[in-house]
DNA sequence: GCCGTTTTCGGCCCGACTGTTTTCAGTCG
């Protein structure tokens, strides 16, 4: 079984975790940090790149010596560096790390003082007033490592985007109502529209002596006030989650956007390229000396750069700088160009609606086309449909395709792939369909060769063309299955098959660095929301931000599509 | 330890807030 990409990445973060307790050199603790995030974002693994013959120093962040580190972690499963610094300072002092309010030095000192090991040493110590008599600590010091000590035991996972919007929208609401307010945007991750958020970040531009951090901190659902400042604070809600609220000039709102939009190492990125021209980039503006040459939009500050304006969900620091320098951005996949939904059920398995209420639906969104893929017959918890119901189901579109105006229903099945690699119902009827959407849904354990021949094998079928939700995975409770992805999508794109980006807020399955290797193997997916109801049809949203972030445009997804253009895309040969 | 529109050495992003402090270290985003 391979290294993992996020456990080598893990070994590195932890290295730089020791070091920095330690107080190793900060800039090769960077380095080891910054290696991480690169090896975790690579949606191929290292095994598989050393295998194929690749220069890891050709990565970003990553030269010679993390190279051969990587190498010798694919080959042992072993960092011997990361032993060696173990043998001196305990590694469950990283897990420390990740307590709010507890970075290396205080790590170091509560270590080295009181001994303390683990987040349960750590409570003990703070309850008998051990911690308030450390230098540099005190009574506040030590309240506040309980309460987030306990916090860090229970700790809530990163909310899924559409609770963030179901959070963020009233609270956008209130703080408009407030005297003086001029612009206000959530930024940060909800922005860059990533599948899950850790906080909102909220950004407003207010006439002076606008009371808006007071109104912000009186707000119904706080349920505690992290700090409070004349430009920023930090409230906890009821639900957990945390917001920030940065009040800005309005010359400097561009600037404030960029910074607080992200993400982290896109802005690093963009101050390097500051003090390369001998600027300063901060959330106040660009600046060359006390001069502000930027800052009142975003457009502004990418202009004195050297740079092309960067869509939000560009921001990751994975080569998009490069192409905004040389004017080379990819033209993203918006909502405007989605001309169908490929994947959606009726009342007849485990949908909500009937089959004309999705058809209607699909209608009033500006659909050409809509496919009906309801269950087939193993998936029984779903009321799967055997051969017999599906040729009726066929006969009933066919029947209300004659009477609809102005949108198409295609005929379809979300076949299910047995554990064999075998379609669910015979090919003689899946030939009645326009098109399949075959998909895993039992035996998710097993090994991955075995996963990923089964689905292989699948795509052998000819019946077969839009593998759905291709690693089964649910954010925040169910883990992909092990499955070698790039091989399933070479596969896929040899036999004329495709993949799903599954839009269903819980799925978002592709990952958005998935969706950037397909795009860059030349493989189209489809978009799709594989609603349950008329409502889950606008989870396309959903999706689209999920294959923005992978950098598709509209050329890379199936669904962009006219009807004629579609079905011969879809043809297999 | 990485990296190069000051390129193989000498740099390495920037500011706000808090708490424990008499001027700042630590942490965070």
């Amino acid at each position: 079984m391979p290294v993992h990409n996020a456990e080598i990445a893990g070994l590195f973060n932890r290295l730089a975790d020791l070091l920095d307790i330690e107080g190793g050199n900060p800039f090769r603790i960077r380095a080891y940090r910054n290696a991480a995030r690169t090896i975790a974002s690579l949606a191929q693994n290292m095994a598989g790149l050393l295998e194929s013959g690749k220069d890891l120093s050709e990565l970003p962040g990553i030269g010679k010596a993390i190279a051969e580190k990587i190498q010798t972690i694919v080959e042992t499963g072993r960092l011997p560096q990361l032993e060696e610094v173990e043998s001196r300072t305990p590694a469950a002092l990283s897990d420390l790390m990740k307590i709010e309010g507890l970075g290396p030095k205080r790590v170091k000192t509560l270590y080295r003082q009181l001994n303390i090991r683990s987040p349960e040493d750590l409570e003990r110590a703070a309850r008998s007033g051990k911690i308030r008599e450390l230098e540099g600590f005190g009574r506040k010091t030590e309240e506040l490592i309980l309460q987030r000590v306990r916090r860090f035991q229970g700790e809530a996972p990163r909310m899924r985007l559409p609770d963030a919007e179901d959070i963020a929208e009233p609270l956008v609401a209130y703080l408009k109502k407030t005297p003086g307010i001029k612009v206000i945007t959530v930024a940060g991750s909800f922005r860059r529209r990533r599948e899950t958020v850790g906080d909102l970040d909220i950004l407003v531009t207010a006439r002076k002596g606008s009371p808006v951090m007071d109104r912000f901190i009186a707000y119904d659902e706080v349920a505690g006030v992290v700090s409070r400042g004349n430009t920023r604070s930090t409230v906890i809600l009821h639900s957990g989650l945390h917001v920030d609220l940065r009040v800005v000039p309005q010359v400097s709102y561009g600037a404030a956007l960029c910074y607080f939009t992200g993400s982290r190492t896109h802005n690093i990125a963009l101050r390097k390229i500051g003090v390369s021209k001998g600027y300063r980039l901060n959330e106040y503006g660009l600046f060359r000396d006390e001069k502000r040459l930027a800052g009142k939009t975003e457009q502004e500050v990418y202009d004195k750069l050297g740079l092309a304006w960067i869509e939000p969900e560009l921001r990751e620091n994975r080569g998009e700088i490069e192409l905004a320098r040389k004017g080379r951005l990819p033209r993203l996949v918006s909502r405007a160009d989605i001309r169908g939904d490929l994947h959606s059920h009726t009342s007849a398995t485990d949908g909500r609606n009937s089959l004309g209420e999705m058809a209607e639906a699909a209608r009033a969104r500006g659909y050409q086309y809509l496919a009906i893929t309801d269950h087939s017959r193993h998936v029984s918890v779903a009321h799967g449909l055997n051969s017999k119901q599906l040729l009726e189901e066929i006969k009933q579109i066919d029947k209300l395709n004659a009477k609809l105006d102005g949108i198409v229903i295609l005929k379809s099945c979300e076949v299910d792939i047995l554990d064999d690699g075998s379609l669910d119902l015979p090919d003689s009827v899946l030939r009645e369909l326009d098109f399949t959407v075959c998909a895993v849904h039992y035996n998710f354990n097993f090994p991955e060769n075995k996963q990923t021949e089964r689905i292989i094998r699948a795509m052998d079928n000819p019946c077969f063309n839009i593998l759905a939700h291709p690693t089964g995975r649910l954010i925040n409770s169910r883990e992909a299955y092990e499955v070698d992805l790039p091989a399933v999508m070479t596969a896929a794109k040899e036999r004329g098959c495709f993949l799903e980006i599954n839009a269903q807020p819980a799925r978002l399955d592709l990952t958005d660095t998935y969706c950037k290797l397909a795009r860059d193997l030349g493989l189209k997916a489809a978009i799709s929301t594989d609603a349950h109801s008329i409502d889950q049809l606008d989870f396309m949203r959903f999706g689209i931000g999920q294959a923005r972030r992978g950098w598709l445009r509209a050329g890379d997804v199936l669904n962009t599509r006219g009807l004629d253009e579609l079905r011969t895309l879809l043809r297999r040969n």
